[in-house]
DNA sequence: TTACTTCGTGTCAATTTAACACTTTCAAAT
DNA sequence: ATTTGAAAGTGTTAAATTGACACGAAGTAA
């Protein structure tokens, strides 16, 4: 009997611990993130958007609650998702006009909650807009012309900004970002958005090439108004010859 | 009225949110972790080691916890102290053995409990042993020849190692566990302890004599059976300088 | 005086990095 | 048909960094 009872509070949401998601995109020019509009009345001051999260269940662990939010946002599964860490000021829900939000979706909108958050990293293409029980609207937004957000999701955004940044002179996640078949100047603006410096053409090919995670297909882009590109594709059995020997600096 | 109900709720232990840390020292041999030893009855299955923590309160920050539970246990503050992550598995405080003990010292000892894990770096000397709430008695063990501990903590700790792993790659933070005077040697140790792989003498002396991070001092080591060592001490403005400059990467 | 232990030091070859500019190839416009 | 615009693709060189490697010096203890 007693157990019962508890099987049945296992299902519950946990008022006190959530997942926020800090979905990554590139639109082949620019970093960008997955924000939702929380719409709400137009007397509210503060920023409208922010990144989608959730309540967690008592019974799911942390990874499944983020992969559930994610899937409920976008429709996709087996996505690329790490973590960033906790965040638990206190006073992090506390800003006016975001409690007002709370109240409107939170059974206990008053409670200490501290949020985990993830970032994930998605091929914006595969994006699949989908209902959202916590968002009117979902769209993307160019990383680097967000300057405000709701609750600490600004903070969050910044910190999962780092890790990727770090991440990737370890790991070449980036892939995770692009199409299957991509060109070489996609993939060095990509990392040129994620390390938010320059790099050297030449140099970066060079890299690239030396390492050989990239395989040469035989295609090539067609319809552009310049010299088509090569594609390639990330040569993944290369990859995991390379880990398995304890490589792990791409020198970035 | 409501408000004066909130604020002493605030007050309050969160049985739903922990903090746990991995304490880590060096021994001028080998780094080592701090834990506490549980005591318990005999009858006790399982690992009676586990890593320090405790709950948060509904008013404090994590990180604020996490040095709270640090001073508790070794009377330390201003600590070396970085985030591990969130670990939140529904089963992680549910086997037989952990939860026998969890009825002792928790009010809640069935709540579902996420935990944020903390790893913080401490010079071995000034660790003053302390009574604590929650243990019976603390102590450092080599982390090489830890292979259990209760809870998920065995998982903790390895994310902590790998964690102190990267990132002693990108800043010198290994400072936080010599004296404050050192020789090249130790350090030297100590780089290969956290790595876990063996780096050559004189090319680990030249790179770090070249970052310049080391002031040599007026002052050799005493009383050894051996060449005495020429002592340093760590050039923090010299760190600082090469941190301003973007400088994140060691090479190690 | 000897034995033992750790300290401290330099060279060289191989590799890696950083800096740098012009020709090619396509589509679109004239 | 020709021109224009725009990005693709390519190689060299000097400088810096890495990795491999061995022996004399300075102290204590026996």
């Amino acid at each position: 009997m007693k157990k019962e009872l508890k099987k049945v509070v296992q299902n519950e949401l946990n008022p006190n611990v959530s997942v926020d998601c800090v979905i990554f995109g590139f639109d082949l020019e620019r970093l960008t993130v997955l924000l939702i509009d929380r719409g709400g009345n137009t007397k509210n001051i503060g920023p409208r958007l922010a990144l989608p999260g959730n309540l967690i269940y008592n019974n799911e662990n942390i990874d499944q609650a983020a992969n559930r939010v994610l899937e409920e946002l976008t429709g996709l599964k087996d996505i690329y998702l790490e973590q960033v860490g906790a965040f638990g000021d206190p006073n992090r829900i506390r800003k006016d006009a975001d409690r007002e939000w709370l109240q409107s979706i939170r059974a206990e909108p008053e409670a200490r909650v501290i949020t985990v958050a993830y970032y994930t990293l998605v091929k914006m293409p595969d994006y699949a807009p989908q209902a959202s029980s916590f968002a009117k609207t979902a769209g993307w937004a160019s990383v680097n012309q967000i300057n405000e957000l709701a609750f600490d999701h600004f903070e969050i955004l910044q910190a999962a900004k780092e890790k990727l940044k770090q991440k990737i002179k370890i790991q070449p996640i980036g892939f995770n970002l692009l199409p299957e078949k991509f060109t070489l100047s996609q993939l060095h603006r990509l990392y040129e958005s994620i390390l938010e410096k320059p790099l050297d053409k030449r140099n970066f090919r060079r890299k690239i090439q030396k390492l050989d995670i990239v395989t040469s297909l035989k295609e090539k882009q067609r319809g552009v108004p310049h010299k088509p590109s090569q594609l390639f594709e990330f040569n993944e059995d290369r990859y995991q010859e390379l880990t398995q020997n304890g490589f792990d600096n791409f020198g970035f």
